[in-house]
Formats: C-alpha cells, sequence, structure tokens
DNA sequence: GATCCTGACTGATACGGTTCAATGAATCGG
DNA sequence: CCGATTCATTGAACCGTATCAGTCAGGATC
C-alpha cells in the first residue's frame, strides 16, 4: 500500500499524486479530484519516514524536560505544543527524569531521528551534550534557562530575581532565621535562587541567618524529609521561615511540618516557586514566586519555529536569550505570625 | 555524513557496518573494532528515518493521554515509558486535551509516523479512530479503560468498583445527602464511578439522596466552580458528603468550599479518585480513590510489547484485558463529623 | 505556418539504511 | 588431500517518497 498504488488506481504517475500533497496548485482540478478519490478510497497514509528520508527535513519536535511529575513542565509543554500544534509540527515529549544519562539517550534518540528542532530543559550546562545536534543543523532552543545567547536561543525567567523577591519577603515579615532547601546544586535554578536569597539576606545587614538545606532532588518525597530535618533543630536555632528551590519541595516541605507538628506559618513561614495550580490549593495556601509557565513554552517554541524556518528559507538567525521576571504571590504560608492577634 | 562514509573509512563494505550495529556477532572482533573506530571519529549517527523506512519496524511507541496537566497521567506515562525505556523504545507522548480533534490528529500523526504501537487513552470509545491503525497492523493498548477484548489490549482499573467503594464509604459515616460532581459523562470513567455510587445508594436502601452535578471537564476550575453551585443551596438540602470523580475536581471543590465558608468535612465531606501525590497535601488531606497508576502504565507497555514481539516473530496474541482494583485512601477530608468532639 | 510559451504531467533518480544471496577463505572429518 | 561445512564479508536490490529535467499538447505570437 504505496503511494504507486494510488497512481495506478487514478491513472497517473507517483509524481502527479506527490503533487497533489505538496505542490497542489501544479496540478489541474480535475486530476486532483481523482487522485484524492483513490487516496481515499485505498485510505492510503503517507510513509512520513520515506517522506523524511528523501526530503531531509522533518516536521517532529523533540522536547526533554527534567520531570515530567512536575507541573511546572506539564504547563510549559502544553504551551510549547499549543504553538506547535498550530504551526503543524508534532512533539514528542520525553522525560531526563533528571538523570544525565536518560537526557544523553534521548537526544542521541532525537540525533537518530533527525528532528526539525529541540527544545531543551537541561539538568547541568554541559554544552558538549548538544554538539551532535549543533553538527547535524538541528535547531535547539534552552529551555527554563537563560544563556549566554551565542550558540542557541534561550528562554526563561530571572532566577536570580525571583530568588531575591522570596527572601525579600520573608525578610519583609521580620524574620531574622531563614533557611534555603533544594538540590542537587548542579541544578542552575537551585543555585540562581539561593544566590537570590543570599543577596536579599547580605543586603539586609546584621542579624540574619541563612540555613541552606541540600535535597538530592527537587521533589515532595525531598521535602518531607528535609522538614524533618528542620524540625529536629532546637527551637532556639530553628529558620521560622523556608524558601524553598520550587513548588514541589514546598509542598512536601508542608506535609513534613504538619507531621512534626509544626504549624505553618505560626511557627514556619514558607514560600515556594513556580507557583503551579496546586500551590494555591495546598494545605495552607502556599506563597509562591510565579513563572509565567505557559508563555515560557509558547516562546520557546516560537523562537524554535523561527530558527528552522529561516534555515529552511536560508535567512540569517541571530539568537536570543528571553528572560522573563518573575513575580511574588503571597498567600497564607507567608502571612505576618501577629496578625491573628492584631 | 552516512554509512557509506563510515564503510569507506574503515575499509569495508556497507553491509558490514550495518552488521556491526545489528548483528555484532556476525562480524569478527577486529573488523568490529576497525568500524566502530570510524562511527567515533566521524559522529556518525544512524539515520532513524532510512532505518525504518527498510525495516519497516520502528521503535517508537505513541501514547495519547487525555489530559497531561492530571498527575494521574503523568503517572502512568512515566510507569510505561520506564519499562520501554528498558526494552529500547522510545516513547512520544501526545495531549489531547479532550478534544476528539486533537486526539484524531495524534492518531493520524502516528499513523503517519508508522510507529511500532500505541498507547491510547481514549476519551470516548469510538472505535473507528483506530481503523486506520489497524488495517495497518499497528498494535494498540486502551489504557484507563477496560474493553471487551476482542480486538485490543487494554489496561485499566475497576470504576464501577471504585465508585461503589467511595459511596459505600461515605454512606459508613453517616451521611445521607450525597452529591457526585464530575463530567462530561461521555467519559466511561465518569459514567463507571457516577454509577458505582448509584450501586452503592440504592443498596443502602430508602432515605439516601444523591445529586449529580456534572461538569464540562475534570479540572480545577470545574471543581471550584461546582463548590460555588453546591455552596449556594440551601442548607437543609446541601448535600453533606461529596463524591468528586477525580482528585483535580476533588481539590478545586476543595478550595471553592473554603472560599464559601464551607468546611471539609464539617459541613461537607469530600473524596477524590486516583489519589494523586498532591492529594494527601490538599488543605485538608484528601480521601481518595487509589488507582495503581505507574502499574497501569507499566502493564500497558508490557501487553503492547508482548504483542509486537509477538507480531514480529509471527507467533500467535490473544488480547488481554487486565483490570486493577481500586482501593480506598480514608485521610481527613471524610473523617467523622463528630470525632472532634468525641 | 513556424516558433515560442505555458501548463500539466511523467519517469528516473536519490535519500540512507537493511537484508540476503553469493563469494571466498579457513577449518574439519575421513 | 579433498569435499563439506562454517565463518566473515561483499554488493546489489529494495523500502516509499520528493524532486527535477523532460515530454507533450495546445494556444499565443509574429
Amino acid at each position: 500500500m504505496s503511494m504507486r498504488d494510488v497512481a495506478t488506481l487514478a491513472q497517473v504517475s507517483v509524481g502527479t499524486v506527490s503533487n497533489v500533497l505538496n505542490s497542489p496548485e501544479r496540478v489541474s482540478e480535475g486530476t486532483r479530484q481523482r487522485v484524492q478519490a483513490a487516496i481515499d478510497k485505498l485510505g492510503w497514509v503517507p510513509n512520513e519516514s520515506a517522506r523524511q528520508l528523501r526530503a531531509g527535513r522533518s516536521r517532529s519536535i523533540g522536547m526533554v524536560v527534567m520531570d515530567i511529575a512536575n507541573p511546572f513542565f506539564t504547563d510549559v509543554a502544553r504551551g510549547a505544543e499549543e504553538l506547535l500544534y498550530r504551526k503543524q509540527y508534532s512533539v514528542q515529549i520525553g522525560n531526563s527524569d533528571q538523570d544525565p544519562g536518560r537526557e544523553i539517550t534521548l537526544l542521541d534518540r532525537f540525533e537518530q531521528q533527525r528532528v526539525g528542532g529541540v527544545l531543551f530543559a537541561p539538568i547541568d550546562n554541559s554544552a558538549e551534550r548538544l554538539l551532535g545536534l549543533r553538527r547535524r543543523g538541528i535547531p535547539v532552543v534552552i529551555v527554563d534557562r537563560v544563556g549566554s545567547g551565542a550558540d542557541y536561543c534561550s528562554v526563561g525567567a530571572d532566577d536570580l530575581a525571583g530568588g531575591r523577591l522570596a527572601g525579600q519577603h520573608l525578610l519583609d515579615q521580620g524574620h531574622s532565621r531563614l533557611a534555603f532547601v533544594g538540590g542537587p546544586s548542579s541544578l542552575a535554578q537551585v543555585r540562581d535562587r539561593r544566590r537570590g536569597i543570599e543577596l536579599a539576606v547580605e543586603q539586609a545587614g546584621e542579624g540574619i541567618s541563612l540555613l541552606a538545606v541540600s535535597t538530592p532532588t527537587l521533589s515532595l518525597e525531598a521535602g518531607v524529609s528535609s522538614a524533618g530535618e528542620i524540625a529536629a533543630l532546637p527551637a532556639g536555632e530553628r529558620p521560622t521561615a523556608v524558601f524553598a528551590a520550587n513548588d514541589l519541595v514546598a509542598i512536601g516541605l508542608l506535609q513534613g511540618f504538619v507531621t512534626a507538628g509544626l504549624r505553618v506559618p505560626d511557627d514556619v513561614a514558607l514560600i515556594g516557586y513556580d507557583d503551579i495550580a496546586f500551590a494555591a490549593a495546598a494545605a495552607v495556601p502556599l506563597s509562591s514566586v510565579r513563572q509565567p509557565r505557559e508563555d515560557i513554552g509558547r516562546k520557546s517554541a516560537e523562537l524554535l519555529v523561527r530558527e528552522i524556518e529561516a534555515a529552511d528559507s536560508g535567512a540569517p538567525h541571530r539568537h536570543e536569550a528571553v528572560r522573563f521576571t518573575p513575580q511574588l504571590v503571597a498567600r497564607r504560608s507567608t502571612q505576618p505570625r501577629k496578625r491573628a492577634k492584631g
């Protein structure tokens, strides 16, 4: 069942069948209808592999995310998919699960498939992972991290500013013993957000402490176990406000604190990052730093498509580094401790 | 940059290069190493399209889910991906977003790509959508729904039993004005869960009412707005216990009830479905009916691989319909109303 | 009426692999 | 020592499509 069968049935050559699909304006109306009728009758569907092999290009886009269980990434993916679907591309989502080995495997597979482009949310900044794709001329957009802009387009939010927002918010509430929970520090997101709260603390002057609790991953479970550690500290040393590197960790911390008998925000204030949909619905509505998740996905896809089309038409392309500005969302989990009495 | 270049550099024929990749046991050790060295030196990566075109089979699996924003499906996807990754298949996840049009488009694309198999979580049971794939001999496993077993393997959980569990649980707590919230009823999951609670109610005898509130989708937003409707009822008519068709709706309801000034579980008891990770971390820890999410994904993938391999080897294949049994998870959102005083 | 266009269609070729019959060399049993 | 067998390798055919140089009929131009 191939184009040849369609051609035979419609009494035309295979070239004409191909033209009906790809350059209909070259085909007379009558022939077009005859071919279309044959296609419908046989239920023929073009073979994408053959098409791609011959044409050299592909309408399929690969996407690599760190953690598909994190709603942040599904929202980014939805934003990207929405735009790409409109532009007739199909998206393949791959989950590296924060594992460098899987990340490499996924990129290798996309390279083998000769995808048209890749949206890549990397777990670190080892650029050599992208060498293969680059050599093959496959455009890549770095997602959720803002790069140098020299070799790739990138779209992210300003994590340093976000961390600072969170830190400043906690300081504004009068806290002086702060903590940052998150990891691994190989993640730029973690490093930047941490650096952000550190800057806020430094700027605040003397008398402010910042405890850093490192976690192996950014997950609910990591939050739960860190909460145990923090709750075990003597009350005089225990931080009174915690900034979690993302909302998953924050929600885990919340669960852990409740289990350990600590009240949020009375005993410990808590702020997360990303403002995923579940943050507002958490046990105590969670303050967070909002990133425009779907916009990040959409913008990444837009830059990718632009680069692909520029390459196809031979037009020049200038790499862009788009940085969105995060936004503080204050909810009950950081509500001033005295307000209930005031 | 093709196999021919590698062959030239390694001083062998293209057939030998192919054998190094696909049947290394046929190639002598020395030659193997020489070829491998050439591959590495040139940085050659096989073209999957060409390979697939000739070989006729593909190591890529398509997966269509209804709602990628629902952690239930990302967990199912993770389970499937885990097994398929081990078996050297790559997975393409597509999100139909509960839209029949997108569902068809996604299936069409998978057909064009001649994927090796499809994992399909359908939004309704119009089997004709799968005709194209069937005709092409592409195996399909129906996920999250148990079919007749005649034409496809299927893996799901027993939603009728699950709905019954939830209903019985609410009745056991002494509630007599129940409600079911969910939709659209074109979803078999919704229909079955609803039918389950109806059976429990019928069995309980007289004096039990069951209000059905229909929602356009299964989402947080749908829950929030349904909560408004329910809260607006006069206290004497308002249900005292609500069963939501899934946890997203339940969490939305929870938010909506809190906003409307209703306490959970004191004014309204609430139980969800799926037991996603966020259920336990919700404002009030949410009772739910647990489905073995990752197991469903893993099992689906296993059946799919089995069918693919049977087809490859010409072995016969018997379609299987696997049905997991759901499990009640009681948490605070359905805690008996009097306990605080007792 | 010869020439030139134009538009519609054809048919061969190429894309980059896999596969398999054929080949030649090496090993083996008798 | 010879035919049989095994092992490693070769080379050509083929998968299903896009593309492009041609072909051909018919109308316009001079």
